[in-house]
DNA sequence: CTTACAACTGAAATTGAATATCAAAAGCAT
DNA sequence: ATGCTTTTGATATTCAATTTCAGTTGTAAG
C-alpha cells in the first residue's frame, strides 16, 4: 500500500525528469502517515517536529507533486485551508460535510456517479473529475 | 424578476432591521445586471464605472448580505476568485465547468438530488445545501 | 572520484483575496 | 432639527499561497 504509493511517485518523477530529494522522501512518508483531509498547515507542522529544517514551499511544491502523480487530491472546503486527501487507485468517493464539528463523512454512489456521465453526455462535455460536497449537520451534531 | 429580487432584499433588510442605503441599491441594481458567476472583482469594477465613490469593502460586505437574504449563492471554483451567482427561488442547478475555456454551463437532475438526499439519509445526516461541479472540456474545446 | 550543471531548497519577500479598523457620513425614529 | 446607531470607505492588516534567488544537492559524464 504505502510501497506501492512511493513506487508511483518514483515512477512519476523518472517519467518527468525529477529528482529522488531527502526532502520529498519525507513529505510522502508524513504525508501517508496522516489521516484523510490533511491540512497544508497541520502536514507542514507535523513534519517540522521531526525535520525542523524543511521549509513551507517545498511543502507546498511536493504537495502539488503528489496531486499531478495522481497520488493526493486537493479538497477546497469553505474554510480558507487547503486540503489534501490521499487517492486510492480505482476508487472514488465524495463527501458530507459537517458545519458543526467539521467532521467529514466519505460516501460512494455508484448511480450518482453514472448519472454524472449521463448528464455530461448530454451536453458533449468530456468529464476529466469532479466533486461532490454535501454541508449539513452529522448525526451527532443534529441534536 | 428584477422587482421582485429587490422586494425579497427589502424584506431581508426589514427583517433584520439593516439601513436602506444608496450604495446597496447600486450593488443590487448591478449584481443583477450582470451575468451568472460574477467575481467580486469583476463586479467591483463595474461599480466603480459608474460610482467611482463606492468602495471595496462595500462591495464585499453587500455580496454576503445578498447570501443571507437568499438571492445571491457563493460559488469557489479553483481559480482563487470567489463568485456570486444569481438565485433563483425554488430553482437549483450544479455545474460543468470547462477547464479550456473557463465557461461554465449550468444543469438540473432531479434524481441525483434525490440519491442524495438517501446518501444523507443513510447516514443520519441533515442537508443544508450542496454543490456539486464536473470538470473537464465542453463540446467546443474537446476538438 | 572529480567536475559540471541543472534541479532543488528554504528564508525571505511578495502577492492577492478577504477582513478588520475607525473616523466621518448617512439613515431614521422621535 | 436632534440624537443615536448603522453604514461607509480609505487604509491597515491578515493569511494562505507563490515567487525570488543565492546557496545546496543530485546526477550523469569524464
Ligand atoms: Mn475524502
Ligand atoms: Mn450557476
Ligand atoms: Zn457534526
Ligand atoms: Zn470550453
Amino acid at each position: 500500500m504505502i510501497l506501492e504509493k512511493k513506487k508511483m511517485f518514483n515512477d512519476f518523477s523518472a517519467s518527468k525528469g525529477l529528482r529522488s530529494t531527502r526532502q520529498r522522501d519525507i513529505i510522502l512518508d508524513i504525508f501517508l502517515s496522516t489521516h484523510q483531509h490533511v491540512s497544508v498547515e497541520e502536514l507542514y507542522l507535523k513534519i517540522k517536529s521531526s525535520n525542523p529544517g524543511i521549509g513551507h514551499a517545498t511543502v507546498y511544491r511536493t504537495l502539488k507533486l503528489f496531486t499531478e502523480a495522481g497520488l493526493a487530491r486537493e479538497i477546497l472546503l469553505h474554510d480558507g485551508q487547503t486540503r489534501y486527501e490521499h487517492v486510492v487507485k480505482g476508487e472514488h468517493h465524495d463527501h458530507l460535510v459537517c458545519t458543526g464539528c467539521n467532521s467529514i463523512i466519505e460516501f460512494e454512489d455508484e448511480t450518482i456517479e453514472k448519472l454524472q456521465e449521463e448528464v455530461a453526455a448530454r451536453h458533449g462535455f468530456l468529464i476529466k473529475n469532479h466533486k461532490m460536497e454535501i454541508y449539513g449537520l452529522c448525526a451527532n451534531c443534529r441534536r
